[in-house]
RNA sequence: GCCGGAAUAGCUCAAUUGGUAGAGCAACUGACUUGUAAUCAGUAGGUUGUGGGUUCAAGUCCUAUUUCCGGCACCA
């Protein structure tokens, strides 16, 4: 997708074609009130208060065509400049208005406005000389949106749009729109037989079908298989805990009204669990260590629970159940860096042999501002995130910084992946922790025989199973590598009168060697069935007739490929073999 | 949770201003015996998400509710 915010002419048209859709929205709602228009990454929107009035996705259409005949209209786009004052005075009846006034620096005292017609927007700029040059534009969508994004604030009414310099590259934004929806996770999952939800199950709750099994258990078994070359152990500890756990690891303070409620039993209060920190740090202080056990890495594919709002619910990306690819490692002092930077190196080279090559490091810091969600001890966090800084800049990995985003207990590293069409998805998080362990009174002996506080780094590969099947599946669109497909080989006999028998035995012996096979003994054409092992996106498909049973050979089809090659069984079975571990 | 939209057969969709719920694919049966993306014929499949209401008559209108979709907010 063609990244508007990043081509500054595209930008300016954009921006300016804001303004163009304030100004037809004006025409046609005279009492409307006009928040913010920006750019963003594809396109623009803009926040408007219509007071009662609401803006329907029909309306869209009328307001295309009144921006439309504004343009055709083609008057200039004049530069104003006001002092406060006037800008002030100017826009008194506007609330709006006065408010991004007053929030203006001190120091600016020249305030920008921009006429088109009949229409004034304050606005630093730039924008087009005249409205004639906004010409290949849609409106995309309309939703609401949280004034200064505050969910206590009121709901204005915000419509998307995109921009282009003509009309090809408008038709190819919007056949991107159509791709990303073929891309969709939730249409691939339902298509493949991968999961599915049920409302007698419950919202958010997806079942995985045997093909999602296949990909979870293989994603699973592969990063364990990593994990264990690098020291971890891995556990297995209840879905559910005392309350008292995740109040002791204030979980139960910051996330109450995220997770599921409490239900007392016998006199004992239980949650399901959102997070298995608690359980890994009771792991740790189950027994005492010496400086020497350190590091100390628990691993767990762990299913949590969280009481996600019904907004955010998106299939397996974001479900009210979910398992984490998770992991806690206990380290001194002294071996964070070392530790964070085989991690870092563990997501790269995971990505590197998943061939995952779209993707993006954020470093997340605290908001020193916010005294209520972050541990307060500055001199903790500082240390945290100049640890965390420091192995990034010496592993020479890009990353931007975002205030904020940071866990309560401590900074942390997120990676987003982005596929090939479609939203970023969070996957990867390392976060670094001073906080939990104090909580737990976690402690090893060290040289000197005192009690030390080891340090938790918290990190997941894939986040959770679930968010990384999502993301590849889009990635992927369903053509998933031979290793992860739900059905490797399909066989198909030219003739089931003749090459059944033939055909039964390479099922076999392809089956004992585990590999995921299935025979079409359908009554039905060759092309037929070659169609159906096509759009069910099997990577191999073996035709098996006369010349195949008389030489001892196979003949296979190649996913989305036309030719045809001719193997005998052990040659196709060792190439089989090396596409799967080359996970291609 | 909030703003807007949608819900019809297993899947994808149709049904004029309210007037007999329909097609393709899939499934099943039969014929065909097939060499690389759809052979032909037939059968079965539905309380139109759910509950109320208006009407002689509701898939269609009203209302409540559930789920899903697009955003917003949230995401340990």
């Amino acid at each position: 997708m063609i990244n508007i915010k990043e081509n500054e002419k595209l930008n300016i048209l954009n921006h300016s074609c804001a303004h163009l859709l304030a100004q037809a929205v004006k025409h046609l709602y005279p009492n409307a009130l006009f928040w913010v228009g920006p750019v963003i990454e594809d396109g623009f929107y803009y926040d408007i208060d219509l007071g009662e009035e609401v803006i329907k996705e029909d309306d869209l259409e009328k307001i295309e065509k009144e921006m439309k005949k504004i343009s055709k209209d083609g008057k200039r786009i004049v530069r104003h400049e006001l002092t406060k004052q006037e800008a002030l005075e100017m826009f008194k009846n506007d609330p709006y208005k006065l408010d991004l006034i007053n929030r203006m620096d001190e120091n600016e005292t020249v305030i920008s406005c921009y006429t088109q017609g009949d229409f004034t927007d304050l606005c630093r700029g730039p924008h087009v000389d005249t409205v004639k040059q906004i010409k290949y534009f849609k409106l995309t969508k309309v939703s609401g949106a949280y004034w200064k994004g505050d969910s206590n604030n009121k709901m204005l009414q915000r419509i998307y749009g995109v921009c282009y310099e003509n009309e090809e590259d408008l038709k190819k934004h919007l056949e991107l729109l159509e791709e990303a929806k073929l891309r969709d996770h939730r249409k691939i999952g339902k298509d493949l037989e991968i999961f599915f939800t049920n409302d007698l199950v419950g919202k958010g709750l997806p079942i995985y079908l045997p093909n999602g099994y296949i990909i979870w258990e293989n994603l699973e078994n592969y990063i364990k298989d990593k994990e264990k070359k690098l020291g971890y152990k891995h556990v297995l500890t209840p879905p559910l805990g005392n309350v008292e756990l995740y109040k002791t690891s204030g979980h139960w303070d910051h996330y109450k009204e995220n997770m599921f409620p409490k239900m007392e039993i016998e006199g004992e209060e239980f949650v399901l669990r959102p997070m298995n920190c608690p359980h890994h740090m009771m792991i740790y202080a189950n027994t005492i260590h010496s400086y020497r056990d350190l590091p100390i890495r628990i691993g767990e594919i762990a299913r949590d629970c969280r009481f996600e709002t019904s907004g955010s619910l998106k299939g397996i990306e974001r479900a009210r159940t979910f398992c984490q690819n998770d992991a806690h490692l206990f380290v001194t002092p002294e071996q964070i860096e070392s530790e964070f930077a085989i991690v870092v190196n563990l997501i790269l080279e995971a990505y590197k042999e998943l061939k995952i090559t779209n993707y993006r490091f954020e470093l997340s810091l605290r908001d020193k501002e916010d005294k209520i969600k972050y541990y307060q001890d500055d001199k903790m966090w500082d240390r945290a995130e100049n640890t965390l800084r420091k192995v990034l800049n010496d592993l020479n990995i890009e990353y931007t910084e975002k205030i904020g985003e940071a866990a309560f207990y401590g900074p942390k590293l997120d990676v987003q992946v982005k596929p090939a069409v479609g939203n970023e998805y969070t996957v990867s998080t390392c976060q670094l922790d001073f906080c939990l362990p104090m909580k737990f009174n976690l402690f090893y002996i060290d040289k000197d025989g005192s009690k030390k506080t080891p340090v938790v780094l918290h990190r997941a590969v894939f986040g959770s199973i679930d968010r990384f099947i999502a993301y590849y599946l889009e990635e992927t669109k369903g053509n998933l590598p031979t290793w992860l497909a739900p059905i490797q080989i399909n066989i198909i006999p030219v003739n089931n009168e003749y090459h059944l028998d033939y055909a039964n035995k390479i099922k076999d012996i392809l089956q004992t060697l585990k590999y995921r096979v299935t025979l079409d003994s359908k009554d039905e054409k060759l092309s037929y069935k070659m169609r159906d092992s096509q759009t069910k996106k099997i990577p191999f498909t073996l035709i098996l007739g006369d010349k195949e049973r008389d030489n001892n050979t196979i003949s296979y089809r190649k996913f989305a490929t036309q030719e045809t090659v001719t193997l005998n069984i052990q040659e196709f079975i060792d190439m089989l073999q090396k596409v799967i571990d080359n996970k291609e």
